[in-house]
DNA sequence: GCCGCAGTACTCGGATATATATTGTCCGAGTGCGATAGG
DNA sequence: CCTATCGCACTCGGACAATATATATCCGAGTACTGCGGC
């Protein structure tokens, strides 16, 4: 069970979004967390898709999120970079075999699935109640509050047209 | 985040196992289930590099539980066949970047991956709540109760010496 | 001085190669049972 | 009839291809700013 590298960039991007009112280049993104560029733009195209943030073309053009981070949750993230497919697949061997039972009788999924189901529904549930600005708080804190405002910063220094 | 399909195998296949004192082969697991022997055989070896079950060389060969069903959680059989990394993996890209923070401030894990951690560790915990034996029983009850009978007596049935 | 227009530079978006992990398969090493020959 | 020995069939175990997925990349379509010409 891996999860794909695109979610720690993903996640990184939406806090790094939280900062700034005005949209931000794939690129400035890219720059800022070391990543390659058009990976990153790749990852923030899945993220448009999914409503979370919103492409602004143009010279001076970039993404944006579409809500207030506070209404954003992590789960949302990892779900649009890696899609909303649960990690475990039952492929339905218990009707397989000289013992499989008819497909009839499997009204309701089988008790591994369910297992299996509540598992990743706990995982969701512990995701669902972080939101991106949890985050941004919590990685702020981390670095003695200064992170966010550095953050701030250099966005604003990297748009000529805004400083 | 893919589960690897060897894992509802195992599970499948140490729900059979705890209804057979004596060891079962691997290629008859395989054909009460219908899937590829070979494969099938690579996942129990995975098993019993874990300690889950035991191999038994010979003609009268096959695995067995180390353990009571009720000992055994379905946890440890993920961890066995899918490993133990987390499914996500923080590459420490706070530290790349013009804004990267210096090594020697990473002093605790980044606040992202701290989220995610605890998300997986609410995966974990329910996973453990489930022993093989809850399994078995569930899946009987989902039959009316006929399920494991019907195992076990087709795993006697199939080993000449016992019938 | 103000407005309309073309040019340009920048942006995103999807289609395309490569690397990696998973899936599936095979053959060799080892072990216990069973038949057989001897006592 | 009992026992030791040999052969064999069956088992697991790890090493080897084929496939699917994730990773990384590139080029084309579209849009807002900028400079220029006309009014």
């Amino acid at each position: 069970m891996k999860l794909s590298n695109g979610v720690e960039w993903a996640l990184h991007g939406c806090v790094t979004l939280s900062q700034s009112d005005s949209p931000v280049p794939a690129a400035r993104l890219a720059e800022l967390h070391g990543t390659p560029p058009a990976y990153m733009a790749k990852q923030l195209q899945a993220l448009s898709r999914a409503g979370i943030v919103r492409s602004t073309p143009g010279q001076v053009g970039g993404y944006t999120l579409t809500r207030p981070a506070s209404a954003i949750t992590a789960l949302e993230v990892v779900r649009a970079i890696d899609g909303t497919e649960p990690a475990y697949r039952c492929t339905e061997i218990r009707q397989q075999g000289p013992l499989g039972v008819p497909a009839e009788e499997c009204t309701r999924p089988c008790a591994i699935a369910r297992a299996m189901a509540a598992a990743q529904d706990a995982w969701a549930r512990a995701l669902a109640q972080i939101s991106i600005a949890d985050l941004a708080t919590a990685i702020d804190a981390d670095s003695g509050g200064s992170a966010m405002a550095g953050v701030r910063r250099w966005l604003t220094a990297g748009t000529p047209h805004n400083g």
